[in-house]
DNA sequence: TTATTATTCGAATGATGGGTCGAATATTAA
DNA sequence: TTAATATTCGACCCATCATTCGAATAATAA
């Protein structure tokens, strides 16, 4: 009858195994990550793994849905109708540099492992619908954003690369200290943009 | 005697090795690439690119160190004093995307590789030294745009990492028709980037 | 206590893929 | 034509994994 406790302690090796894998990708990079290693950051043997996860791919695709899915809930709540959809886009990405520099080798692997993983699974990730709805919202506040002057005009999606560039190269570039970019990241959305031509 | 002639045929065939390369490092991803496939794609047995190349590392260290070269080089000639360095930071990085346009593969590569790449060779790779004169020429340029009021002020670090982020977002991501780019990056710096506070 | 279920892991399996060998086969020089 | 020299490659070798097995060992239920 306490099945209860049971599952609990089984999600919480699940976590531990993750934060395994995590730390073990940062370090050698996704691909070069083995199960042996992450077994032993985990104090496991390597079979153990597999009781809990079918696959080496099942892992990181728990990783990047959980990922992006708390990004998303993260972000949520500051994605409300205001009088400046220009000053949400930026709180929203003041959020996004929080939550990233809050975990590092979590976001750095959401937003660099897409990139080198094999085409996937046939099937479109799950955790795509978060990135999705990530995307749009941010292009939606920036077409919002030109209608009232708080951007000059241009192609919003266009608009949305460069500026999530800027996200992009200011919060993961170089291995800096970190944790100025929050601020720094206003500042300069702040001081370089322009509201309109 | 016609030593020359046999050293440009084995230099021929070394640039057809490279460019299997990358189109299967496209394909596939840095580290799905298989030695196997790269010979296949250019029509030699596997065996046969240990007799142009150390290893598969020397492969992509000789399209790392030429790719970077180029780039330097496609450069260099725009470095000059202006009365604007705003202006020839904008034209450096119209040059900059209309390279990457007319050779996606290999730009694709220089910019994205470094990163899944295992820590290195212990030394510094060679082609470590053209990034670095880019970097620093475009901090320059950044710097001496704030001078003379071109550009808002703000640590030029963060500045290149934000504006350098504006042209890895709008020239790589997406599958896009490219090419627009070129003027894209023109028109957003423009457009959105302003002169001074 | 005993049957049942949950966990764990050492050892084996199998596939993949970088790199090597030695024997061909051209090419060129003598 | 013959002895180098340059190229090419099929067949191996071997290390590195992901993944699986089967046998323990611990926990819980009966």
């Amino acid at each position: 009858m306490i099945t209860e406790r049971k599952k609990t302690e089984r999600e919480a090796r699940k976590k531990l195994i993750i934060q395994s894998a995590l730390s073990v990708f940062k370090e050698k990079g996704l691909e070069h990550a083995t199960m042996d290693e992450i077994a032993q950051k985990a104090d496991f043997g390597k079979a153990t793994l597999y009781y809990y996860f079918k696959s080496k791919d099942e892992i990181f695709n728990t990783i990047l849905f959980d990922g992006w899915q708390s990004l998303w809930e993260g972000i949520e709540e500051y994605i409300v109708q205001t009088e400046s959809p220009r000053q949400t886009f930026i709180v929203i990405l003041k959020k996004l540099a929080e939550m990233v520099n809050e975990n590092r080798a979590l976001y750095e692997f959401l937003f660099f492992a897409p990139q080198s993983l094999p085409a996937s699974e046939g099937q479109e990730p799950g955790w795509k619908q978060f990135q999705v709805r990530l995307y749009n919202t941010l292009l939606q506040l920036i077409e919002e954003a030109m209608d009232k002057n708080e951007f000059p005009k241009m192609d919003s999606h266009l608009v949305l690369k460069a500026l999530g560039g800027v996200f992009h190269g200011m919060i993961f570039w170089g291995a800096d200290r970190e944790k100025i970019t929050e601020n720094a990241i206003e500042i300069f959305l702040e001081k370089f943009i322009k509201t309109h031509d």
